[in-house]
DNA sequence: CATCATAGTGCTCAATTGTTCACTATCAAT
DNA sequence: ATTGATAGTGAACAATTGAGCACTATGATG
Protein backbone atom coordinates (compact mmCIF):
# COMPACT_ATOMS: atom_id res chain seq x y z
CA UNK A 1 0.00 0.00 0.00
CA UNK A 2 1.28 3.46 -0.97
CA UNK A 3 1.86 6.07 1.86
CA UNK A 4 -0.73 8.73 1.72
CA UNK A 5 0.42 12.27 0.22
CA UNK A 6 -0.21 15.32 1.88
CA UNK A 7 -2.39 18.21 0.07
CA UNK A 8 0.60 19.89 -1.58
CA UNK A 9 2.33 16.62 -2.28
CA UNK A 10 -1.44 15.95 -4.10
CA UNK A 11 -1.66 18.56 -6.15
CA UNK A 12 1.32 18.43 -7.04
CA UNK A 13 0.74 14.54 -8.41
CA UNK A 14 -2.18 16.29 -10.01
CA UNK A 15 -0.57 18.75 -12.42
CA UNK A 16 2.37 16.21 -13.42
CA UNK A 17 -0.35 14.11 -14.44
CA UNK A 18 -2.22 17.07 -16.53
CA UNK A 19 0.26 18.23 -17.83
CA UNK A 20 1.96 15.06 -18.97
CA UNK A 21 -1.36 14.22 -20.49
CA UNK A 22 -1.77 17.54 -22.26
CA UNK A 23 1.83 17.88 -23.38
CA UNK A 24 2.92 14.13 -23.97
CA UNK A 25 5.62 15.07 -21.63
CA UNK A 26 6.54 15.80 -18.04
CA UNK A 27 6.85 19.03 -16.40
CA UNK A 28 10.24 20.35 -15.47
CA UNK A 29 10.90 21.83 -11.91
CA UNK A 30 10.15 24.94 -12.98
CA UNK A 31 7.65 24.48 -14.87
CA UNK A 32 5.70 22.97 -11.64
CA UNK A 33 6.73 25.74 -9.30
CA UNK A 34 5.69 28.11 -11.86
CA UNK A 35 2.33 26.72 -11.24
CA UNK A 36 1.96 26.85 -7.84
CA UNK A 37 4.58 29.79 -7.10
CA UNK A 38 7.33 28.08 -5.62
CA UNK A 39 10.03 30.11 -6.78
CA UNK A 40 13.08 27.85 -5.95
CA UNK A 41 13.60 24.74 -7.70
CA UNK A 42 14.92 22.82 -4.88
CA UNK A 43 10.98 23.37 -2.87
CA UNK A 44 9.89 21.70 -6.38
CA UNK A 45 12.67 18.94 -6.03
CA UNK A 46 11.53 18.13 -2.27
CA UNK A 47 8.27 17.56 -3.28
CA UNK A 48 9.51 15.39 -5.88
CA UNK A 49 11.67 13.28 -3.36
CA UNK A 50 8.61 12.85 -1.04
CA UNK A 51 6.44 11.58 -4.29
CA UNK A 52 9.28 9.13 -4.97
CA UNK A 53 9.98 8.09 -1.61
CA UNK A 54 5.96 7.56 -0.99
CA UNK A 55 6.14 5.43 -4.21
CA UNK A 56 4.00 7.59 -6.81
CA UNK A 57 6.86 8.40 -9.00
CA UNK A 58 10.58 7.79 -9.79
CA UNK A 59 12.89 10.35 -10.67
CA UNK A 60 15.28 9.79 -13.34
CA UNK A 61 18.64 10.79 -12.02
CA UNK A 62 20.04 14.08 -14.13
CA UNK A 63 17.37 13.82 -16.68
CA UNK A 64 15.12 16.72 -17.84
CA UNK A 65 11.53 16.40 -17.09
CA UNK A 66 12.36 12.39 -16.09
CA UNK A 67 9.30 11.91 -13.89
CA UNK A 68 7.44 8.78 -14.18
CA UNK A 69 4.16 8.18 -13.07
CA UNK A 70 3.32 4.76 -11.58
CA UNK A 71 0.19 4.19 -11.68
CA UNK A 72 -2.38 3.35 -9.02
CA UNK A 73 -3.76 -0.43 -9.21
CA UNK A 74 -7.43 1.38 -8.95
CA UNK A 75 -6.54 2.94 -12.46
CA UNK A 76 -6.83 -0.34 -13.83
CA UNK A 77 -9.74 -1.94 -11.73
CA UNK A 78 -13.31 -1.21 -11.68
CA UNK A 79 -14.86 0.18 -14.68
CA UNK A 80 -11.95 1.55 -16.34
CA UNK A 81 -11.01 -0.19 -19.42
CA UNK A 82 -7.71 0.05 -21.71
CA UNK A 83 -7.44 -0.64 -25.29
CA UNK A 84 -3.85 0.47 -26.79
CA UNK A 85 -3.43 3.39 -25.68
CA UNK A 86 -6.61 4.71 -24.96
CA UNK A 87 -8.66 3.96 -21.43
CA UNK A 88 -12.59 4.23 -21.85
CA UNK A 89 -14.22 5.20 -17.95
CA UNK A 90 -17.65 4.67 -17.09
CA UNK A 91 -18.38 6.28 -14.18
CA UNK A 92 -22.16 6.16 -12.42
CA UNK A 93 -25.01 8.26 -12.40
CA UNK A 94 -26.78 9.72 -9.52
CA UNK A 95 -30.13 10.63 -9.35
CA UNK A 96 -32.48 11.78 -6.54
CA UNK A 97 -30.58 11.17 -3.27
CA UNK A 98 -32.39 9.72 -0.21
CA UNK A 99 -31.74 12.40 2.45
CA UNK A 100 -29.14 10.82 4.71
CA UNK A 101 -27.65 8.18 2.54
CA UNK A 102 -24.23 8.26 1.05
CA UNK A 103 -24.13 10.24 -1.93
CA UNK A 104 -23.06 7.02 -4.13
CA UNK A 105 -25.55 4.25 -1.96
CA UNK A 106 -26.58 1.83 -4.56
CA UNK A 107 -29.90 3.11 -4.00
CA UNK A 108 -29.33 5.93 -5.53
CA UNK A 109 -27.48 5.13 -8.60
CA UNK A 110 -29.48 5.26 -11.32
CA UNK A 111 -27.16 4.63 -14.55
CA UNK A 112 -24.19 4.79 -15.66
CA UNK A 113 -22.49 6.97 -18.50
CA UNK A 114 -19.35 7.09 -20.33
CA UNK A 115 -17.16 9.87 -20.56
CA UNK A 116 -13.91 11.17 -22.61
CA UNK A 117 -10.63 9.89 -20.11
CA UNK A 118 -9.36 13.29 -21.48
CA UNK A 119 -11.65 14.89 -18.79
CA UNK A 120 -12.42 12.73 -16.24
CA UNK A 121 -10.87 9.43 -14.81
CA UNK A 122 -12.15 6.64 -13.30
CA UNK A 123 -9.56 7.10 -10.41
CA UNK A 124 -10.24 10.05 -9.56
CA UNK A 125 -14.06 8.90 -7.94
CA UNK A 126 -15.72 10.98 -10.66
CA UNK A 127 -19.34 10.15 -10.92
CA UNK A 128 -22.27 12.23 -12.75
CA UNK A 129 -25.52 14.30 -10.76
CA UNK A 130 -28.79 14.71 -12.51
CA UNK A 131 -29.77 18.14 -11.56
CA UNK A 132 -32.85 19.43 -9.99
CA UNK A 133 -34.36 22.01 -10.16
CA UNK A 134 -33.27 25.82 -11.71
CA UNK A 135 -31.32 27.45 -9.57
CA UNK A 136 -28.11 27.06 -11.92
CA UNK A 137 -29.88 28.24 -15.08
CA UNK A 138 -27.71 31.48 -15.44
CA UNK A 139 -24.60 29.40 -15.85
CA UNK A 140 -26.08 26.82 -18.41
CA UNK A 141 -27.24 24.01 -16.10
CA UNK A 142 -30.40 23.26 -16.27
CA UNK A 143 -33.20 20.59 -14.61
CA UNK A 144 -32.09 17.10 -15.59
CA UNK A 145 -28.57 17.82 -16.87
CA UNK A 146 -26.17 15.68 -15.65
CA UNK A 147 -23.09 17.65 -13.92
CA UNK A 148 -19.40 15.20 -13.94
CA UNK A 149 -18.43 16.08 -10.34
CA UNK A 150 -14.64 15.43 -9.08
CA UNK A 151 -14.29 14.99 -5.12
CA UNK A 152 -10.42 14.68 -5.16
CA UNK A 153 -11.42 18.77 -6.27
CA UNK A 154 -13.15 20.61 -3.60
CA UNK A 155 -12.95 24.13 -5.34
CA UNK A 156 -11.98 27.01 -5.21
CA UNK A 157 -14.23 30.49 -4.97
CA UNK A 158 -15.31 31.17 -8.12
CA UNK A 159 -15.68 27.09 -8.74
CA UNK A 160 -19.56 25.51 -9.52
CA UNK A 161 -19.36 22.70 -7.00
CA UNK A 162 -21.53 20.32 -5.15
CA UNK A 163 -22.46 20.49 -1.82
CA UNK A 164 -24.25 18.81 0.80
CA UNK A 165 -26.76 21.11 3.13
CA UNK A 166 -29.27 20.14 5.58
CA UNK A 167 -28.65 16.51 3.85
CA UNK A 168 -29.66 17.79 0.57
CA UNK A 169 -27.37 17.49 -2.36
CA UNK A 170 -27.61 21.51 -4.26
CA UNK A 171 -25.26 22.66 -6.92
CA UNK A 172 -24.08 26.41 -6.75
CA UNK A 173 -21.45 28.62 -7.69
CA UNK A 174 -18.98 28.47 -4.22
CA UNK A 175 -18.06 31.94 -2.62
CA UNK A 176 -15.37 32.10 0.07
CA UNK A 177 -15.08 35.55 1.80
CA UNK A 178 -12.83 36.00 5.31
CA UNK A 179 -14.85 33.18 7.54
CA UNK A 180 -17.71 33.25 5.43
CA UNK A 181 -18.81 30.54 2.71
CA UNK A 182 -21.48 32.09 0.48
CA UNK A 183 -23.24 29.64 -2.04
CA UNK A 184 -24.23 31.49 -4.99
CA UNK A 185 -27.55 30.86 -7.06
CA UNK A 186 -26.98 31.63 -10.35
CA UNK A 187 -30.69 32.51 -10.96
CA UNK A 188 -31.85 36.01 -10.31
CA UNK A 189 -35.46 34.25 -8.51
CA UNK A 190 -32.84 32.74 -5.85
CA UNK A 191 -31.56 34.61 -3.01
CA UNK A 192 -27.51 33.43 -2.29
CA UNK A 193 -27.20 30.82 0.49
CA UNK A 194 -24.29 31.73 3.90
CA UNK A 195 -23.32 29.03 5.68
CA UNK A 196 -23.92 29.47 8.96
CA UNK A 197 -23.72 26.04 10.68
CA UNK A 198 -20.76 24.28 9.00
CA UNK A 199 -21.77 20.85 10.70
CA UNK A 200 -24.70 20.28 8.41
CA UNK A 201 -22.81 21.75 5.33
CA UNK A 202 -19.33 19.75 3.37
CA UNK A 203 -18.07 20.51 -0.29
CA UNK A 204 -18.94 16.88 -2.09
CA UNK A 205 -17.12 18.01 -5.02
CA UNK A 206 -16.37 20.43 -8.18
CA UNK A 207 -18.30 20.07 -11.37
CA UNK A 208 -15.88 19.57 -14.26
CA UNK A 209 -18.57 19.27 -16.87
CA UNK A 210 -22.25 19.74 -17.62
CA UNK A 211 -23.76 16.90 -20.48
CA UNK A 212 -27.04 17.51 -21.80
CA UNK A 213 -29.20 15.16 -24.19
CA UNK A 214 -31.74 16.37 -25.96
CA UNK A 215 -35.13 14.48 -26.66
CA UNK B 1 -3.16 14.22 -46.22
CA UNK B 2 -0.27 13.16 -44.35
CA UNK B 3 3.40 13.43 -46.06
CA UNK B 4 5.29 9.83 -46.55
CA UNK B 5 7.98 9.72 -44.43
CA UNK B 6 11.10 8.32 -45.47
CA UNK B 7 12.41 4.48 -44.25
CA UNK B 8 15.16 6.27 -41.91
CA UNK B 9 12.20 9.08 -40.76
CA UNK B 10 9.67 6.21 -40.22
CA UNK B 11 12.23 4.24 -38.05
CA UNK B 12 12.50 7.49 -35.65
CA UNK B 13 9.56 8.04 -35.32
CA UNK B 14 8.76 4.61 -34.11
CA UNK B 15 11.70 4.99 -31.91
CA UNK B 16 10.93 7.86 -30.04
CA UNK B 17 7.12 6.14 -30.02
CA UNK B 18 8.32 3.24 -28.09
CA UNK B 19 10.73 5.08 -25.99
CA UNK B 20 7.79 7.24 -24.45
CA UNK B 21 5.84 4.42 -24.18
CA UNK B 22 8.44 2.62 -22.10
CA UNK B 23 9.75 5.77 -20.02
CA UNK B 24 6.62 7.81 -20.07
CA UNK B 25 8.30 10.92 -21.32
CA UNK B 26 9.76 11.22 -24.95
CA UNK B 27 13.71 10.56 -25.70
CA UNK B 28 16.27 13.63 -26.27
CA UNK B 29 18.11 14.12 -29.59
CA UNK B 30 21.18 12.59 -28.18
CA UNK B 31 19.22 9.40 -27.19
CA UNK B 32 17.60 9.17 -30.32
CA UNK B 33 21.12 9.73 -31.98
CA UNK B 34 22.36 6.74 -30.09
CA UNK B 35 20.11 4.30 -30.78
CA UNK B 36 20.71 4.90 -34.52
CA UNK B 37 24.56 5.84 -34.52
CA UNK B 38 23.87 9.39 -35.55
CA UNK B 39 26.98 11.22 -33.65
CA UNK B 40 25.85 14.52 -34.19
CA UNK B 41 22.60 16.15 -32.90
CA UNK B 42 22.01 18.17 -35.95
CA UNK B 43 21.75 15.38 -37.98
CA UNK B 44 18.74 13.68 -35.27
CA UNK B 45 17.41 17.51 -35.39
CA UNK B 46 16.72 17.30 -39.09
CA UNK B 47 14.87 14.21 -38.66
CA UNK B 48 12.46 15.56 -36.17
CA UNK B 49 11.94 18.74 -38.22
CA UNK B 50 10.91 17.00 -41.15
CA UNK B 51 8.77 14.90 -39.20
CA UNK B 52 7.17 18.24 -37.97
CA UNK B 53 7.15 19.64 -41.51
CA UNK B 54 5.44 16.41 -42.36
CA UNK B 55 2.85 16.43 -39.67
CA UNK B 56 3.79 13.88 -37.68
CA UNK B 57 5.16 15.21 -34.46
CA UNK B 58 5.14 19.03 -33.06
CA UNK B 59 8.37 20.13 -31.38
CA UNK B 60 8.03 22.67 -28.86
CA UNK B 61 11.12 24.99 -29.32
CA UNK B 62 14.13 25.35 -26.69
CA UNK B 63 12.06 22.45 -24.36
CA UNK B 64 14.22 19.18 -23.50
CA UNK B 65 12.10 16.40 -24.81
CA UNK B 66 9.46 18.77 -26.11
CA UNK B 67 8.16 16.32 -28.73
CA UNK B 68 4.77 15.97 -29.28
CA UNK B 69 3.79 13.00 -31.41
CA UNK B 70 0.73 13.91 -33.76
CA UNK B 71 -2.34 11.02 -33.40
CA UNK B 72 -3.27 10.28 -36.72
CA UNK B 73 -6.85 9.03 -36.40
CA UNK B 74 -9.30 7.81 -39.48
CA UNK B 75 -12.72 9.18 -38.16
CA UNK B 76 -14.23 7.76 -40.59
CA UNK B 77 -13.99 4.35 -39.99
CA UNK B 78 -12.70 2.05 -37.93
CA UNK B 79 -13.10 4.14 -34.49
CA UNK B 80 -15.98 2.01 -33.30
CA UNK B 81 -14.29 -0.18 -30.61
CA UNK B 82 -15.98 -2.91 -29.18
CA UNK B 83 -14.92 -3.95 -25.76
CA UNK B 84 -16.71 -7.27 -24.63
CA UNK B 85 -19.99 -6.28 -25.34
CA UNK B 86 -19.99 -2.82 -25.06
CA UNK B 87 -19.03 -0.05 -27.88
CA UNK B 88 -16.96 2.91 -27.30
CA UNK B 89 -17.53 5.52 -29.80
CA UNK B 90 -14.99 8.07 -30.42
CA UNK B 91 -16.44 11.03 -32.77
CA UNK B 92 -14.47 13.90 -34.55
CA UNK B 93 -14.42 17.55 -32.79
CA UNK B 94 -15.11 20.53 -35.52
CA UNK B 95 -13.55 22.86 -34.27
CA UNK B 96 -14.09 26.55 -36.93
CA UNK B 97 -15.09 26.11 -40.25
CA UNK B 98 -13.25 27.68 -43.02
CA UNK B 99 -15.57 28.95 -45.57
CA UNK B 100 -16.81 26.87 -48.19
CA UNK B 101 -14.93 23.61 -46.85
CA UNK B 102 -16.90 20.68 -46.22
CA UNK B 103 -17.68 20.92 -42.64
CA UNK B 104 -15.97 17.49 -42.18
CA UNK B 105 -12.56 18.26 -43.58
CA UNK B 106 -9.56 17.56 -42.57
CA UNK B 107 -8.53 20.69 -41.76
CA UNK B 108 -11.51 21.75 -39.39
CA UNK B 109 -11.08 18.77 -36.93
CA UNK B 110 -9.59 19.77 -33.63
CA UNK B 111 -9.90 16.61 -31.81
CA UNK B 112 -11.86 13.88 -31.15
CA UNK B 113 -14.24 12.84 -28.30
CA UNK B 114 -15.89 9.47 -26.40
CA UNK B 115 -19.75 9.83 -26.25
CA UNK B 116 -21.80 6.91 -24.45
CA UNK B 117 -22.97 5.32 -27.50
CA UNK B 118 -26.27 5.08 -25.78
CA UNK B 119 -27.03 8.43 -27.49
CA UNK B 120 -25.19 8.99 -30.56
CA UNK B 121 -24.05 6.31 -32.76
CA UNK B 122 -21.17 6.31 -34.85
CA UNK B 123 -23.32 4.84 -37.80
CA UNK B 124 -25.16 8.25 -37.31
CA UNK B 125 -22.24 9.93 -38.54
CA UNK B 126 -21.90 11.89 -35.64
CA UNK B 127 -19.64 14.62 -34.77
CA UNK B 128 -19.46 17.60 -32.08
CA UNK B 129 -18.98 20.99 -33.02
CA UNK B 130 -17.51 23.78 -31.02
CA UNK B 131 -19.59 26.84 -30.39
CA UNK B 132 -18.93 30.06 -31.72
CA UNK B 133 -20.47 33.12 -30.39
CA UNK B 134 -23.67 33.75 -27.55
CA UNK B 135 -26.43 33.56 -29.71
CA UNK B 136 -27.71 30.30 -27.36
CA UNK B 137 -27.14 31.22 -23.83
CA UNK B 138 -30.77 31.05 -23.03
CA UNK B 139 -31.14 27.21 -24.26
CA UNK B 140 -27.70 26.61 -22.00
CA UNK B 141 -25.55 26.90 -24.94
CA UNK B 142 -22.31 28.71 -24.01
CA UNK B 143 -19.32 29.67 -26.28
CA UNK B 144 -16.96 27.22 -26.22
CA UNK B 145 -19.47 24.26 -25.25
CA UNK B 146 -19.56 21.25 -27.92
CA UNK B 147 -22.77 20.62 -29.28
CA UNK B 148 -23.77 16.54 -30.52
CA UNK B 149 -24.72 17.06 -34.29
CA UNK B 150 -26.64 13.85 -35.88
CA UNK B 151 -27.09 14.91 -39.49
CA UNK B 152 -29.16 11.60 -40.34
CA UNK B 153 -31.28 13.70 -38.41
CA UNK B 154 -32.75 17.10 -39.83
CA UNK B 155 -34.91 18.31 -37.00
CA UNK B 156 -38.53 19.17 -36.85
CA UNK B 157 -40.00 22.96 -35.59
CA UNK B 158 -38.79 23.41 -32.06
CA UNK B 159 -35.24 21.34 -32.13
CA UNK B 160 -32.01 23.28 -32.29
CA UNK B 161 -29.88 22.66 -35.58
CA UNK B 162 -26.94 23.53 -37.10
CA UNK B 163 -26.77 25.15 -40.65
CA UNK B 164 -24.82 26.25 -42.92
CA UNK B 165 -26.03 30.05 -44.01
CA UNK B 166 -23.75 31.84 -46.53
CA UNK B 167 -20.38 29.44 -45.76
CA UNK B 168 -21.07 30.11 -42.18
CA UNK B 169 -21.94 27.21 -39.65
CA UNK B 170 -24.54 28.68 -36.74
CA UNK B 171 -26.77 27.02 -34.38
CA UNK B 172 -30.19 28.03 -33.82
CA UNK B 173 -33.89 26.79 -32.71
CA UNK B 174 -35.49 25.54 -35.97
CA UNK B 175 -39.06 27.13 -36.61
CA UNK B 176 -40.96 25.85 -39.63
CA UNK B 177 -44.17 27.99 -40.97
CA UNK B 178 -46.05 27.30 -43.64
CA UNK B 179 -43.76 28.56 -46.61
CA UNK B 180 -41.20 30.31 -44.84
CA UNK B 181 -38.07 28.55 -42.61
CA UNK B 182 -36.95 30.88 -39.75
CA UNK B 183 -33.80 30.47 -37.34
CA UNK B 184 -34.68 31.47 -33.51
CA UNK B 185 -31.47 32.90 -31.33
CA UNK B 186 -32.07 31.96 -27.74
CA UNK B 187 -30.59 35.29 -26.35
CA UNK B 188 -32.65 38.82 -26.81
CA UNK B 189 -29.81 40.47 -28.04
CA UNK B 190 -30.65 38.71 -31.36
CA UNK B 191 -33.38 38.85 -33.91
CA UNK B 192 -34.98 35.63 -35.79
CA UNK B 193 -33.55 34.95 -39.09
CA UNK B 194 -35.65 34.39 -42.14
CA UNK B 195 -34.28 32.56 -44.82
CA UNK B 196 -34.76 34.20 -48.23
CA UNK B 197 -32.92 32.30 -50.44
CA UNK B 198 -32.70 28.59 -49.86
CA UNK B 199 -29.61 28.03 -52.26
CA UNK B 200 -27.48 29.63 -49.57
CA UNK B 201 -29.25 27.64 -46.52
CA UNK B 202 -28.71 23.75 -45.55
CA UNK B 203 -29.64 21.78 -42.47
CA UNK B 204 -26.55 20.14 -41.49
CA UNK B 205 -28.25 17.85 -38.36
CA UNK B 206 -29.79 18.16 -35.45
CA UNK B 207 -28.84 19.31 -32.24
CA UNK B 208 -28.67 15.90 -29.59
CA UNK B 209 -26.86 17.01 -26.98
CA UNK B 210 -24.52 19.58 -25.44
CA UNK B 211 -20.76 18.92 -23.34
CA UNK B 212 -19.30 21.62 -21.35
CA UNK B 213 -15.82 21.70 -19.98
CA UNK B 214 -14.88 23.28 -17.38
CA UNK B 215 -11.60 24.95 -16.38
C1' DC C 1 9.78 23.25 25.38
C1' DA C 2 12.23 20.46 22.00
C1' DT C 3 11.77 17.70 17.96
C1' DC C 4 10.38 16.40 13.52
C1' DA C 5 8.12 16.63 9.05
C1' DT C 6 6.62 19.76 5.77
C1' DA C 7 7.15 23.90 2.96
C1' DG C 8 9.64 27.60 0.98
C1' DT C 9 13.66 31.29 -0.48
C1' DG C 10 17.74 32.77 -2.93
C1' DC C 11 21.47 31.46 -4.75
C1' DT C 12 25.36 28.91 -7.20
C1' DC C 13 26.95 25.36 -10.01
C1' DA C 14 27.12 21.50 -13.05
C1' DA C 15 24.91 18.63 -16.26
C1' DT C 16 21.94 18.10 -19.81
C1' DT C 17 20.01 19.42 -23.96
C1' DG C 18 18.68 22.11 -28.13
C1' DT C 19 20.52 25.24 -31.95
C1' DT C 20 23.42 26.34 -35.55
C1' DC C 21 27.36 26.39 -38.76
C1' DA C 22 30.35 24.67 -42.56
C1' DC C 23 31.32 20.65 -44.91
C1' DT C 24 30.77 15.81 -47.02
C1' DA C 25 28.24 11.98 -49.33
C1' DT C 26 24.59 9.30 -51.75
C1' DC C 27 20.81 8.77 -54.82
C1' DA C 28 17.01 9.88 -57.87
C1' DA C 29 15.31 12.94 -61.19
C1' DT C 30 15.77 16.44 -64.41
C1' DA D 1 25.91 17.00 -65.64
C1' DT D 2 23.36 19.51 -62.39
C1' DT D 3 19.91 20.02 -59.07
C1' DG D 4 17.36 18.79 -54.91
C1' DA D 5 16.15 15.87 -51.14
C1' DT D 6 18.01 12.96 -47.75
C1' DA D 7 21.61 11.64 -44.44
C1' DG D 8 25.59 12.42 -41.60
C1' DT D 9 30.09 14.71 -39.10
C1' DG D 10 32.32 17.58 -35.65
C1' DA D 11 32.48 21.39 -33.19
C1' DA D 12 31.03 25.53 -30.70
C1' DC D 13 27.53 27.82 -28.28
C1' DA D 14 23.31 29.09 -25.77
C1' DA D 15 19.48 27.77 -23.17
C1' DT D 16 17.33 24.85 -20.27
C1' DT D 17 17.26 22.12 -16.44
C1' DG D 18 18.47 19.43 -12.19
C1' DA D 19 21.32 19.32 -7.82
C1' DG D 20 22.69 21.25 -3.75
C1' DC D 21 23.51 24.41 0.27
C1' DA D 22 22.37 27.52 4.13
C1' DC D 23 18.66 29.55 6.12
C1' DT D 24 13.67 30.58 7.59
C1' DA D 25 8.96 29.35 9.04
C1' DT D 26 4.86 26.72 10.59
C1' DG D 27 2.20 23.19 12.67
C1' DA D 28 1.78 18.80 14.93
C1' DT D 29 3.49 15.77 18.52
C1' DG D 30 5.41 14.06 22.59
Amino acid sequence: MKEKLTERQNEILNFIKDYRRENGFPPTLREIGGRFQISSTFGVKRHLNALEKKGYVVIERNASRGIRIIQHDDYFDGDTTRVGDEFFNKIPIVGRVAAGSPILAMENIEGSIIIDPTFVKKAEGAFALRVRGDSMINAGIFEGDLVIVSPDNKGKSGDVIVAMLDDEVTVKTLNVKKNKIVLLPENDNYDPITIEDKNSFSIIGKVKGVVRWLN
